[in-house]
Parts: structure tokens; C-alpha cells; sequence
DNA sequence: AAAAATTTCGTTCAAATCGTCCATTTCTCG
DNA sequence: CGAGAAATGGACGATTTGAACGAAATTTTT
């Protein structure tokens, strides 16, 4: 549980070395590993020692960033995680320091333990990049820190999708990032959102015209229609002309019976919101509540 | 008993590839499989060890989910008879379909038969791409296709970079696509070459000024300072600027005796090739055979 | 400071793995 | 074909492991 600096509980170690508690008490009893005892007789692992004792055995390390051992390479070499106060903050502190193996697992075990996709994607993984992203403007290291972290949770959000179960064919979906927009992250999550909802979703990436949209959409086999379409759009090239794009291909997928939904940072900034055949979003649950309006709806 | 995510016990193994644990205990005490040993000598082996001594010895898997493989390995896909003459042609076709679950089994299956990712760069996925991209002036379809056959490829090769060794901390590497390069396969495929060569690779994605390559190499921390910086170059914005750039980057990347690898479809435009510190490949075959001498010349 | 929630304690127990031995199968080669 | 070598898979008692339990200690919240 990481109580204070540099020293672990025999659970903590367990895990950080792939064994169990009950297996590493009894190493200790055994004299394999020497601890101290805090005054109600709790075991308690100095790093130091944890670290000797499985570098003498060649065990293998887990999870290293319970050790504060560093995974990366670049910028930021000790890894601290005792200064974070919240689950969030941890998420942060093992980004900013590029360590996917925390990450990983971190992020795994909040999903096991019963989040959604789309409340990492609002809660951690969103803060923890616009927290990021302010280092950005700040400095080059800023860029260097912000690329790592988003190629890690490309990474983190690939092995999510993996464990929702597989989607039923039966609603179909496709989208990605506008023209001009190079954010990877969004759509990658959209997708991921949707296909915890159960519905089928092809990713296009980022930097794809609206053209591409309409021929996925309008193709001849209407086995391959899609039911929803999604937009990402967190850079705009040009306002006007991608305005006058999305609602010409919005009022076609209207008269086909398509839905199509908006997200992204700068969404709301097209002004088409008064459209009523749009859904614009401003967060990922807020995608996954109309997804459960739209399943409703359609059965 | 599966202990832990990437730890198995004999039997499981057995169990998985089908023999005996017996035999198992009797590769592992011959050093056909290396492992880590408990505090009570109990054998425990790395899922990433067993992956390649099953790739090395070319045996089959008989339970994969045991390895956290998915269940269509080992299964022969409907698609191949499909007019497909080549492997890679079949490859294509799933690409081209966009049928992302076919496209998984199929570049798995070729992985756990011994194929290296390398090979895989170079064989299916380069070729596929080509012939995708040739589509890509043709049609807006074309595009369709390019942009969901890259997103299938980048999901495919993070799930290859999870099948190989943890890289020992040894060698580290850092990487990604120069500014203005916005293709992401690239330096994610350069970024599993590495990792498979056994040496830690961080990928900083599309789009990277030198100048943060320049603080990643020359951060304060010598411990976090990597030995080798690869690039990718797909588009050049401005050729005689780009130059000048890298090759001021590779000097100074020389007095510290950091090695700079370039490669991409533009590396030789780039006109560099007669710099002594820049190595230049064209395939990820090429950068396999480099990294082998640079380990060699390392010990 | 008291109460509630969580973690760790020490112990017990069934299941898994250890190393070893041996019968059987498979391979090698004269 | 057949004898010897090599590899396989099962069986064995001894040891180790991981999970469970109520009680006590620790941490967090009120």
C-alpha cells in the first residue's frame, strides 16, 4: 500500500514480484528476507532490501514502479509515486515519467475493479493529458513528456478494448478524426467507448476528410452501413468550410438513417449544436449515455 | 495456476503446447527454457520465454488463451483460398476487407511460426500498404481503406511488441517520426524491430521536432540517456532546413556516442548518407543486421 | 478523538510443484 | 530388422505454495 517512503508491506512486494503474501510472510519468517516491525508487529520491507533480495535470486520484477524503479528513458528518472494524493494523480505522476509498465497496470486494475472505459477516458486519462498538455506550450521537454504519454495510451487503450466483450454485430459503427485534426487519442477512445457499448466501430484515425465519411456511409452494400457515425474534432482547419461540410454530410446521413455524433475539444465551437439530426458530446460518458439511448431506441 | 499475468508454472506451459510436464521440467533443467526460480525453488516461467521457445522450436499451441494469446491461433482462416496466391496476398485481402479479427489471426500466426517482426515489416505489411497506398490517389475509397488498414496494422504490431522479451535495461533506444512526418507506422514498426533485438525502445510517435530528440539525448541524467536515436522520414517539409537540422543533431549526437539511425521512404532524399555517424536503412531487415553489429561492438 | 474501513497478522489446509525413479515409446544406425 | 540410445510421460513421498479465516493493527473518515 506504499504507507511511507521506502517501505513496502509484504503485500505490496507480493505483488511487485508476482508471488503471493503468504508465500513472501514466509520467506521473511524464514530469515530469506530480514524486515522491521512497526510497534503493532506489522511487517514493514525497506526498498533497499526488497531490491537485494531479488536481485540475489534472480527474481523476476513485476511491477516495478511499486520498487519506484524507472521503466523508461528520456526524461525524469526516479520515480516517486508517495507525493500522489489521488488515484488520478498516480496515473499522472506514472505518465509524466513515461513508465507503461505503471501505467498498464494501474489502468488495468481500475478497469477490473469496475470503471468503464469512458470513465478512465474522462478521469484519468483526460486530466492526465490536459495536465500534460500545459507543459506543452511550456517547453520542449513538455513535447517530449506529452508524446511518450499519448503513445502509451494508444497503447493502454488497445489492451481495454481487448477485454470488453466481443461486440454483436448486429449495430455497426465507423468514425475518426476530421480532416486537419492529428489527435490519435479521441477517436481511438470513441471507438473504445462504443464497442464497450456493445456496437461494432471501426477507427479511421485522425486527418480524415469528410469525404471518407460519406463513401463509408452511402456505400452500395447496405449489409456494410454503418448505424452511427462519429467525428473527433479537436483542430479546425478551416471553421466555415468544415462547418458547411459536416452539415451538408450530417442532413445525407439524416435521410439515410444514420446517426451522426460530434466530439472533441472544439465540437461546440462549429455552432452546428442547433442541428437536430447532430449529437455533439463533451465527454465520453456523455457519448456511452446517448450510445444507451440509441440501443434503446433502435430495439 | 497462473500466479500472475506473466508468470507460468510448469504445467501450465505444458498444458498449453500439449506435452508432458515432465518433459517440461526436463527441457527448463537442460537450459532449452530459461526461468526464474521461488524462494522455494519452484520454476516459474515468463510468458515472453515461453513465446519464444515455442517460436524457436516450432512447436504447436494447443491451449493459447493459456499465454494470453487469442483462440483463433492455430486455426486456418477461411479467406486464404480467396484467390490469394501468396501469404502476403492473403494478408492484403483482410487488410483491404478491413476484416481486423483475420488480419490478427493471420500475422499471429505467421509471428508464433517464427517469423520475425522484421520479417513481418518487410514481408506483409510493407507490401500491403504499398498496394493500399497506390489506391490511395485513385479514390476517396482508397483512402477509406488506407486509413482503416493502418489503424488494423498499428492495434496489430502493439500486440507483437507485447509478445517479445522484456528488454534488459541495458541498451535503450529513442525514437519516432521527424516534424512533419505524420505516418505512425513507421516508427512504431522500427520501435518493435528494436525491441525484439533486446534493447529498450521509446517511441515518441508522428510528428517529432529534433529538438526534442535533442533533449531526450542530452537530458542531464546520464543513466536515462539513450544509446541509439532512430528516425523516421516519410514527408519533408522543407528539405535543405530538415538537413542542416539533423546533421548539426547528429554531430552532437557523435561527441556523446549516442548512434543516430535514420530510415522511411525519404531517408535517402535526405541526402545525408556520406556522414560517417548517420546510419541510413531501407528496411527493417536492414536495421535488424545493424543492431546486431551495434550489440556486438557494445560487449 | 471516535468510528468506520482497510490492511495485515498468524494459522490452517488443500492443491500444486519439487526431485527422482522407472516403464514405455520413439529415434538412430549398423 | 533389431539392438542400443534418447526422449517421453506417469508415479512417488516430501516440500512449497496460495487462499482462507477471525483477530488485531493501521489508515482514513467523520
Amino acid at each position: 500500500m506504499l504507507t511511507s517512503d521506502n517501505l513496502l508491506s509484504p503485500k505490496d512486494l507480493a505483488v511487485a514480484i508476482g508471488s503471493s503474501e503468504s508465500s513472501l510472510k514466509r520467506w521473511i519468517d524464514r530469515g530469506l528476507l530480514s524486515v522491521s516491525r512497526t510497534a503493532g508487529g506489522h511487517r514493514r520491507i525497506a526498498v533497499s532490501e526488497a531490491i537485494r533480495f531479488v536481485r540475489a535470486r534472480g527474481m523476476p520484477i513485476v511491477r516495478p514502479e511499486i520498487l519506484g524503479l524507472p521503466a523508461s528513458v528520456g526524461v525524469k528518472s526516479r520515480l516517486s509515486l508517495n507525493g500522489a494524493r489521488s488515484p488520478n494523480e498516480t496515473f499522472s505522476a506514472l505518465l509524466r515519467a513515461g513508465h507503461d509498465v505503471g501505467a498498464r497496470a494501474h489502468l488495468l486494475n481500475r478497469f477490473l475493479a469496475g470503471e468503464t472505459i469512458a470513465e478512465l477516458a474522462d478521469g484519468p486519462i483526460r486530466t492526465s493529458l490536459i495536465e500534460i498538455g500545459e507543459m506543452w506550450h511550456d517547453s520542449v521537454e513538455g513535447i517530449l513528456i506529452e508524446h511518450r504519454a499519448t503513445e502509451i495510451c494508444v497503447e493502454l487503450i488497445q489492451e481495454l478494448k481487448k477485454l470488453i466483450q466481443p461486440v454483436s454485430a448486429e449495430l455497426r459503427s465507423i468514425g475518426g478524426a476530421i480532416d486537419g485534426d492529428v489527435y490519435k487519442l479521441p477517436p481511438l477512445l470513441a471507438s473504445a467507448v462504443i464497442q464497450e457499448n456493445g456496437i461494432q466501430a471501426v477507427n479511421l484515425g485522425t486527418n480524415t476528410p469528410i469525404a471518407v465519411f460519406e463513401i463509408a456511409c452511402l456505400c452500395d452494400d447496405l449489409e456494410q452501413r454503418p448505424d452511427i457515425v462519429w467525428m473527433s474534432v479537436n483542430s479546425l482547419s478551416e471553421l466555415a468550410m468544415n462547418r458547411d461540410e459536416i452539415e451538408r454530410f450530417a442532413a445525407r446521413c439524416a435521410s439515410e438513417d444514420i446517426a451522426v455524433v460530434i466530439g472533441g475539444r472544439l465540437a461546440s465551437e462549429l455552432d452546428i449544436g442547433h442541428i437536430s439530426s447532430i449529437e455533439i458530446h463533451r465527454s465520453m460518458q456523455e457519448l456511452s449515455t446517448f450510445l444507451e439511448r440509441f440501443k434503446a431506441a433502435r430495439i
